[in-house]
DNA sequence: AGAATTTGCAGACAACAATCGGTAGACACT
DNA sequence: AGTGTCTACCGATTGTTGTCTGCAAATTCT
């Protein structure tokens, strides 16, 4: 369970920087507080599913998949 | 927004049914509460990636894509 | 029809995600 | 040295998930 988060930080961060934005821009653009990012990157929270759905539609994903990827 | 949850709870309701499960035994096969699983599958909730995982895990699924199918 | 199982639903509570404001440190750049 | 950007971190508050108990309604089976 512990790796979860962790996984989930690395992904998420790959994403945002791929995508050029700093976490206050992505936070913005999906309607979160910067803070949140930076706690889901440090791999210390569980978000809830329209967090994660809020976050793969703001960096454009083609499915919530990418960002859950090497979560089992 | 509101669509998720709905897809949400007819994937889980679908998925379980498959594996011949009540709502009890799936509750107790993943460490959730039966009444969350009933909200679950009502369209009543986000859940959060924790709980996500401990579904699939116990619904013996590929991957957390086939309880979010239907959803972007 | 009757019994047993399953599910919906309500209310109260604990646990945790998410928001908000602020501070400090790291880094690059001029 | 100074400015600006980005991020880690903190404390406090709000809102939602998840737990638990109990009961009613629905479903399934004999």
């Amino acid at each position: 369970m512990e790796k979860i988060r962790e996984q989930l930080g690395i992904n998420l961060h790959g994403h945002r920087r791929r995508a050029g934005l700093s976490q206050e821009e992505l936070g913005e653009m999906c309607g979160l507080d910067r803070t949140e990012i930076s706690l889901l990157e440090r791999g210390l929270r569980f978000p809830r599913l329209d967090t994660l759905v809020k976050l793969a539609r703001a960096l454009e994903l083609e499915s919530l998949g990418e960002l859950l990827d090497g979560i089992h």
